[in-house]
DNA sequence: TTTT
DNA sequence: TTTT
């Protein structure tokens, strides 16, 4: 059982890629967690998660996702390693979206109530998919 | 073990009243969580969570959620059984809100940024408390 | 965004049945969650939560759970709606399961190590399927 | 918001210490989470997770946990951040465990049922505390 | 209708 | 008894 539930805000744009294989969509993101205490001094604090998407979830967020706004992701936790290049091992721990989730409609853009316009022009996404689905009402969603 | 996380939109204003016996603030309230497959017919589908609060994060819930708000709900599982006037028992299934957070800051009012104004004027409640959490900014919240 | 987690012990062995339209496979339960806190006589206190599975996560729970285990569980709840014979409408909330788990290995049965043989003996599931994962090694599980 | 569920095995025993300062007690140990999808190769894969616990909760967790026993944890992502002595910055992220549970009562010891016996012996802890709590039972636990 |  |  693995199981991660987080409500923040992007840091950045996602990095939208695609492996070199077989030309699999995955985004890469971190998102700003606040937490629930604040610390002593008394200035907010929060934690910087990072984030994977990978497939449809991964061009969703791609295209919907912007710096600043509040999205609620569903996932789960990984650890990965990679070596640096002077050889040295290092343990990556980071969160696979398996559902992501606008939280924050105030971004949608002036037009009114619903879910943000895409970032940038493109396709639409090949029909519907699994792995995401905007909460809000969805007029200028191509699905 | 018993944990549970919604998102979801306000049925109604939340009802909130205070015990008898201690005076102890409960709030409760409904929200639908939209399914993240439609039915079969097409039309979008929710599922009708009934909210239970206590406390701070009940006085909370009361004083700046209304209806039609999205929310997003950390809480548990708990089952009750009430008999009705012909002696019937009953079994209810409901959550009992822990933590409680804005995730619709488009209802803010046109103010900009920021946590809804209180449904109601009323007193500062009594300092920080448990149970509750804005994650938006908060000029307007007194804590 | 709707997410349970849930670990407790089955009130009875679960209730494996097929829809009649297209042979479906539907396991119903419930499990008793014990509350964190004990009550304030002192006996501690359970959540009776009423689970329903399907499919491959359905024949996995009819084959391997017995009363009294305990087990974890992934899912969402869902309200259904239904008429008694005297007109009467009923609200259920009830817990989809979407991830199963052995957590008590103590019941595995004398063997050792491992997962819980079968309740009755039955043909092997058609492959490897979704929703359903032992946590515990497996040397008996047919998949 | 910001939820982690896991169920997993320790690698270790956990590592139990006291803060210099307030001599706070702190647990830290990792559990190998069990992957649903195995890697392609075949051989089962897991996440290894770290896994922080303060006050009570690192006293229970030192006391009764011992590597290979199966664990359910509730908690919450944070990042840390260290500098190496070479000067270079390191960023850590962890879970801090809120709640713990034990999901493995064959490794209680030959007793019976129950929670496991002390991994040494010691004190009684100071009365009832939060963050932790035995699902199974607790004969041999104090509380 | 409830488990250990 | 249900929200957008």
């Amino acid at each position: 059982m693995n199981k991660v539930v987080l409500m923040g805000r992007l840091t950045k744009d996602p990095d939208l890629r695609y492996t070199s294989g077989n030309n699999t969509a995955v985004a890469s993101f971190s998102i700003a967690v606040n937490r629930r205490v604040t610390a002593k001094e008394g200035q907010p604090q929060a934690d910087f998660i990072n984030i994977v998407a990978w497939n449809k979830t991964a061009e969703f967020c791609g295209k919907y996702f912007t710096k600043g706004m509040q999205v609620a992701i569903v996932g789960r936790l990984q650890t990965r390693t990679w070596d640096d290049n002077e050889g040295k091992r290092h343990y990556v721990t980071e969160v696979v979206a398996d559902e992501t989730y606008f939280a924050d409609s105030k971004r949608s853009g002036e037009g009114g109530a619903g879910a943000p316009a895409p970032r940038t022009y493109s396709e639409n996404p090949a029909s519907s998919g699994d792995g995401f689905y905007p909460m809000d009402e969805d007029d200028e969603l191509p699905f």
